[in-house]
DNA sequence: CTGGCTCAGTGGCCTAGCCAATAGGACAAT
DNA sequence: ATTGTCCTATTGGCTAGGCCACTGAGCCAG
């Protein structure tokens, strides 16, 4: 019965795109492209990767949805800044292991921010969408569950109302490493209600405008997190 | 002379699949779609929203890559779980204008917490290396410089003193953004040598191993660049 | 109940082609 | 000399239509 640790690695199917994508990217690495350099014309490079336009298309999308290039019509895709160190840093945490402390710290540093600029920026659309993954949380508390997707709506829709496309894409870069985290402290016995009246005291403090309650309000949420981190080091 | 600021909002083009895959995500939130949920067959979904399957499979590949859906050969395109907060992102994809006050923002949210790690955790050769950037900034001031690579250096030696990796690598991340303003806020006349001051200011913090003094004393710092980003939009 | 078979539905990828945007050169007007 | 206009080659945007591969469900023989 002990089927637990994979018999076969699962083999993944990849799609073509992501190949030629991937091959993309370590081409440009490889032959040392810079910001603005130019990728060859579609039509050429669909034939010397032996693939179809529509495919290597595909490609170009995703690279540009990751902010590898920038397809300009008309004229031709270049390479864009940061083209490196994309979203590896989520294995290269997961690598060193026990790295839960930092991700408390990471959390803090961003979260807190948020809270603040939301409070500052929130949209009423913004208060409804916090206000319903509150209610989304308790109703799920009340059944008896731990209200774990209704924390990550809440911090998602506060992460949304700071309006902060860099901050939102950062947050989004440690969302897993996050999401375990959730899962463990959410697993506490009491720990849910606790969660939900500091989400709470946040969006009244957003609610109210007031970014430097909202700040205090979010670090003191994340510190209680923290202490699910200590104890698991400890064990 | 002055194009700094784009007077025409630089009309963003959008492409086709760009805008399907908006109506996709907001589709999948209006109907409630929850993860597992399918979408309609390509050919149908094709067929409804008027453009062709080549066109949609662009747009597909982009939420995927988000991580709003899951495509499967065979099978169906069925939407993932946390597809809220990533629908956010899709809009940051068309955003190509004015991130600068969000690099300024973020870059407050990272270093603040780095600055206030490092005033504890920090080493002797960590001080050492501060110090050291320190002086070099200082020496190519003295010499007429604009002390950019000094900057440079003392900024990455209070990152490697806060001895988080993950941060660090956030900070890495946006890192080309960062030079960017850099530079121009190095450019103003007397800036140079306010930097300088802020580098002390911080550094000396960091020595005395007060993490409050510091994040305050690297706030200040940020805000003084931030300077720079607000005369330039109001140009 | 198990394993193999078929079949309908669905995505993967391709070919071929036209349309649209861009950059750059030629050339006229100033 | 500089500026503005036009033309054109180049390049991406998008469509149409088609064939192949995979998946899941139902059926059937063992």
């Amino acid at each position: 019965m002990s089927e637990s640790s994979s018999f076969p690695p699962r083999l993944l199917r990849t799609r073509l795109y992501e190949q030629v994508a991937g091959q993309i990217s370590t081409w440009i690495d490889d032959n040392g492209l810079r910001a603005g350099d130019k990728l060859p014309p579609e039509r050429e490079l669909a034939q010397r990767l032996g693939v179809s336009r529509a495919t290597l298309s595909q490609a170009l999308v995703a690279l540009e949805v990751v902010g590898v290039v920038e397809v300009r019509h008309g004229d031709g895709t270049v390479v864009t800044a940061r083209h490196q160190t994309s979203s590896r840093i989520v294995e290269a945490i997961r690598s060193h292991a026990d790295r839960l402390p930092e991700i408390i710290e990471t959390r803090d540093a961003l979260e807190t921010k948020i809270a603040a600029l939301a409070a500052v920026r929130r949209t009423d659309d913004d208060l409804a969408r916090i206000d319903d993954a509150l209610a989304s949380m308790a109703a799920d508390i009340e059944a008896g569950g731990r209200g774990v997707e209704g924390d990550e709506r809440f911090h998602g829709a506060v992460t949304a109302a700071s309006h902060s496309l860099l901050l939102a894409r950062l947050m989004d870069e440690i969302g897993d490493l996050i999401k375990e985290t959730r899962l463990e402290s959410l697993g506490q016995p009491g720990r849910p209600q606790d969660s939900l009246a500091g989400h709470r005291a946040i969006a009244e403090a957003i609610r109210a405008g007031d970014p430097a309650a909202a700040a205090e309000a979010m670090h003191a949420h994340v510190a209680m997190v923290s202490d699910v981190a200590l104890i698991r080091e400890a064990q």
